[in-house]
DNA sequence: ACCGGTTTGTTCTCGCGTTCACAAACTCAT
DNA sequence: ATGAGTTTGTGAACGCGAGAACAAACCGGT
């Protein structure tokens, strides 16, 4: 959202296209797993659950990594997505409010495997404090600044009920933290250049319980 | 995706107005608890976070549920969008895969205070069966076409590792569960008229690491 | 009854994303 | 070398959603 003119090499992916690599990074890996070294636009295209057209025009945009009449090389073209992504890298995560859903999170296996390191576990509940989750220790809110810039962390996730979201937001922000994944049911306001992506779940359940209401009036019993 | 023609008097709501509404339905609900009675779409948009114009744009497709040069009765409109999506009606659902995601979903709070009852909890693995989460009996996940029948479920939740998620997806369908939101790490091919939405931690994640990543480019430390 | 101020509902325009369709480019067999 | 078959990359058409802008409608005071 700032006005970055990128002098850079780097082509402005769209949006829409972002929200898909990392699906085609699964599906590669999925692949490659399975022995295969080479793969049409079609096969991944099936693999990632999206038409074949939308695939190559996505992967158009990270340059041309495939060979007419051939397909695309499994490995090369995984490596060349996860380095667009950023999952090259090692990106250390702070995790705040350690409830259940936290606890989820620190378990979560999908987080280091692409390269996403859990680096300190933050609750304002000193009865938490100590506590062993995940083999690694639920440390005070106030902790956070100190950890933030001694791991360099560019990444937040909260997990802390709605009330608290956006203070600990604000806390973030301040200490430099430029992306926030909010697991909590509440809209947070940050500053611009901040990046914030939100995961509701009885947001996605009330979205799958209007189609079902949708599809019961048609049939009436 | 299936043909419905829609002889009822329900207009086809555009899919991203869909996915807002229930946003605006917490919004209202945060706006009534403060004690507020009326209000503006100025004031609705922002507590939702959106653009005023687009919440209007939204709200007239489920009618004319405001007064001009007044606004909204907060309780009426929460109503109206209660209704339309569905949630003043009772959802029975099933959480499959019991592990740390499953154990946060059962005890996650904002599904029952929305109308969804979580009347299973199943898992494939032996040594869960009887244990008690979130007050409920972990049961075997070969009694899912029971509970489907007895209790008439029709969403239904994977919280299952990637590998059984396809295999769930299927079973579920076959009971007649019409929606899944699949939080396992991959794509679920399911008939048309069936609805699925996923959930993806890990991918949030990674959008997130693009921007940081674009974000660093520029400034060279 | 009328007028100024306010707010909704809707129309219009613009941009983004999806999809189609096809030319360019590569492989393999002859 | 040439041609048949295959697959990518992209130009163009199309549809949906976002946002601006405005007319219609309502309230309150005089």
């Amino acid at each position: 959202m700032t006005a970055r003119t990128s002098t850079e090499s780097s082509r402005d992916i769209p949006e829409a296209t972002v929200a898909r690599l990392p699906v085609y990074l699964r599906a590669l890996t999925s692949l490659a797993e399975a022995g295969t070294s080479t793969c049409s636009s079609e096969a991944l295209a099936a693999a990632a659950g999206v038409n074949s057209a939308k695939l190559r025009k996505d992967l158009s945009y990270l340059g041309s990594y495939g060979t007419r009449g051939v397909g695309y090389d499994v490995d090369y073209l995984r490596y060349q997505i996860a380095r667009e992504i950023g999952v090259t890298q090692d990106w250390p995560v702070v995790i705040v409010g350690i409830g259940n859903l936290g606890h989820a999170l620190a378990n979560y296996s999908g987080f280091r495997s692409r390269g996403f390191r859990v680096v300190a576990l933050l609750d304002a509940d000193p009865a938490r404090h100590g506590e062993l989750v995940a083999g690694i220790e639920v440390r005070p809110f106030d902790d956070l600044e100190r950890i933030v810039r001694e791991h360099a962390v560019a990444i937040g996730v909260i997990a802390t009920p709605a009330g608290s979201a956006q203070d600990v937001a604000d806390r973030m922000v301040a200490c430099g933290v430029g992306s926030i994944l909010n697991f909590a049911a509440t809209v947070l306001t940050v500053p611009a250049g901040v990046d914030v992506r939100k995961v509701d779940l009885s947001i996605e359940l009330q979205i799958l319980a209007y189609h079902e209401q949708r599809k019961a009036q048609g049939e009436p019993a």
